[in-house]
DNA sequence: GTCTATAATCAGATAGAC
DNA sequence: GTCTATCTGATTATAGAC
């Protein structure tokens, strides 16, 4: 069920895809909150207010759970991606991707996977919505980070691929929740100081 | 036990000791490699080489074989500490325990627990081994940051707690797993590559 | 202290009525 | 599709003999 298809749709599917959107972003918040092994099915359940067994109706397995979850972040990002304005730079859209991530984990809106977990890395990868996405975005990244490097703003002598995976492991990084557990800075603050850290680095300039 | 005391030790405590250096590297290994949830006890038992039941008459709990793994590793990080020549300057021996910290996750040997784990908190929290540890090697990086930071080689503007924090994740950043998954670097480019993003950063100088 | 065998619990998944 | 009740397997932890 893609929402960009013309509609027409029954109430009844209607409310079931309302049913669907709410199990998926309560997910969403569990895996941000606890991450996808201590997130439990019951939980899940108990969090929508319908009973396990409806959940596995609409979802075969815990791992099609996360996956779906992953499945919407990715949308989201995509959509993020194509909102930037067209006069933009290269190099500032990387900022602004990362400044956007960085506040998705902050409202607690991430979820996080263990990279280990090898039934649900299978998972995901069997899921085309998402391993689309993830090629679709790293591409789109790609083309800036190569764009940004000849214009020597991020340095070129970089590998791309480095780049990408350094902004997409500030994604989740935990200095973040380090720093707001501190509770010495507001949550804009605290995105400043990791943008200025991940772009400038530690040392003076 | 501790190592630093000089012995009286009988033959039957050298094997003990040995034993439980052994459960110890196991656990160490483990956690590294899969991480607290998905490591189980029969896992470390087999891997060691004795019964469960025998496991337990040593540790309490799995929160405490984690717990052990732990000290373990902080204690070789205060070794290494010590072990920086004294006419290094402080940047230089930040750089040098950022390498020393993704050295060790690169050879599998930093264990990784996940953050939000209650019990396991708990369990690490009430440990003094663990907490007088993490507590010397934070006073003795923070020292380090902020004569860095007067010598005008880290960025002053940082708050000193961000950039220790920044340390810490660094030394389990998931970039050295990616970029170690795509073999397309040796180890030591991959932790050279780590290293200047994270004191030089992405932009271009 | 080490072992085998077992308890106790918890979580993912399913059966079957409605 | 939703529910209650249950199954199944995995995992932490322990009992009790030696």
């Amino acid at each position: 069920m893609n929402a960009r298809q013309p509609a027409k749709v029954s109430f009844k599917e209607q409310m079931l895809q309302a049913r669907e959107d709410a199990i998926v972003l309560t997910v969403n918040r569990l895996l941000a909150e606890k991450g996808f092994d201590a997130m439990t099915v019951d939980e899940v359940a108990a969090s929508v207010g319908i009973a396990k067994a409806s959940l596995y109706k609409h979802f075969p397995s815990k791992e099609d759970l996360a996956a779906a979850a992953m499945v919407r972040v990715m949308r989201r990002a995509q959509d993020f991606l194509r909102s930037l304005p067209a006069e933009q730079k290269p190099a500032e859209r990387l900022r602004a991707v990362a400044r956007w991530t960085m506040a998705l984990q902050l409202a607690g809106e991430m979820p996080s996977l263990p990279s280990q977990n090898s039934t649900l890395r299978t998972t995901l990868l069997a899921n085309r919505e998402y391993t689309d996405g993830l090629m679709e975005v790293s591409d789109t990244l790609g083309g800036w980070i190569e764009q940004a490097q000849a214009e020597g703003v991020i340095n070129p002598k970089l590998p791309a691929l480095a780049v990408l995976y350094t902004l997409y492991a500030r994604a989740c990084d935990p200095v973040l929740e380090f720093l707001k557990l501190g509770a010495q800075h507001t949550d804009e603050q605290i995105i400043d100081l990791v943008i200025s850290t991940c772009f400038e680095g530690l040392n003076a300039r």
